[in-house]
DNA sequence: TTTTATTCCAATCAATTTAGTAGGTTTTCT
DNA sequence: AGAAAACCTACTAAATTGATTGGAATAAAA
């Protein structure tokens, strides 16, 4: 069980954008080129994950020359949380389907077996993910 | 980011092997097909499946007529990592392996932005079903 | 001892997801 | 006009998942 490339790319590229964004103090636009050959990562994936976080409004985009990408808030107010579900959708551990214990459909059956113990994971990632910022993880860099 | 079925295969045919056990107060084989055909689960998967679960000693063997499978361990022994890590492997969120966000190779870098994030998380997972046994869930689902 | 029921085992396969490429279009600054 | 950037679409290769198939070994029962 693993997290993809995908949430660790967008992970790397908003810590690079949060880092750009509190040395300027403001719109600071970035090209992704950039980020891409220090962080030795495909532009043009990295590119397509970046393009979900702008969906997500956590990033916004000046095109053309001069332009670049820039985070949509402070870091202080975008949560890991908004970020893992933009690029690796709801953290469903189970979706299920089967059948429960009893013998019906489980799709959202509380006696589900798996259910009981997938909602508890669940439950702790969220917790975890949500209670934690931009801001945090760059200031755990920082003390490194 | 998922749960496979082979996990959700493995809790179910623990969860059932429990309960009889349970019934049974000792040594209670049962017949894989039976737990295949009431969960609707295909045979030779959970074969494979209920296989680690083996190597892993928590489940024991009969082989032949009358044969089947058993809990090696008393549901309240036997701990949900155990059977999650046995089928999924370690939950080892994120393996990374790209260069941290000063560019030094992040096999095991405190500073690799992602690692951060994902040594945070694997921390509460462990934690969580490290903590929860196959006799917990259970009555999770007695209670309903 | 033969039959039957079971675990055990290895090879194969189809579908899906992931990770990455390639090539071009649009926008905007100089 | 030219250059540099974001943006977009289609394709591909590799890995993983979720099986299926066909049998071999084992042990109880007839």
């Amino acid at each position: 069980m693993k997290l993809s490339t995908k949430g660790k790319y967008g992970l790397i590229a908003i810590a690079d954008l949060a880092l750009a964004y509190k040395d300027a103090n403001e719109e600071n636009y970035v090209v992704l080129k950039t980020i891409a050959k220090k962080r030795n990562i495909s532009e043009a994936y990295l590119e397509r994950i970046v393009a979900k976080l702008k969906k997500g409004d956590l990033v916004k985009t000046q095109r053309g020359s001069l332009g670049g990408y820039c985070l949509a808030k402070s870091p202080k107010e975008i949560k890991i949380s908004e970020v893992l579900y933009l690029l690796e959708g709801p953290f469903d551990v189970c979706g299920c389907g089967g059948k429960d214990i009893v013998g019906n459909s489980c799709e959202k059956s509380s006696s589900c077996i798996s259910n009981i113990v997938c909602d508890k994971i669940n439950e702790k990632i969220k917790e975890t993910i949500e209670n934690m910022t931009v801001e945090d993880i760059l200031s755990s860099y920082y003390l490194g």
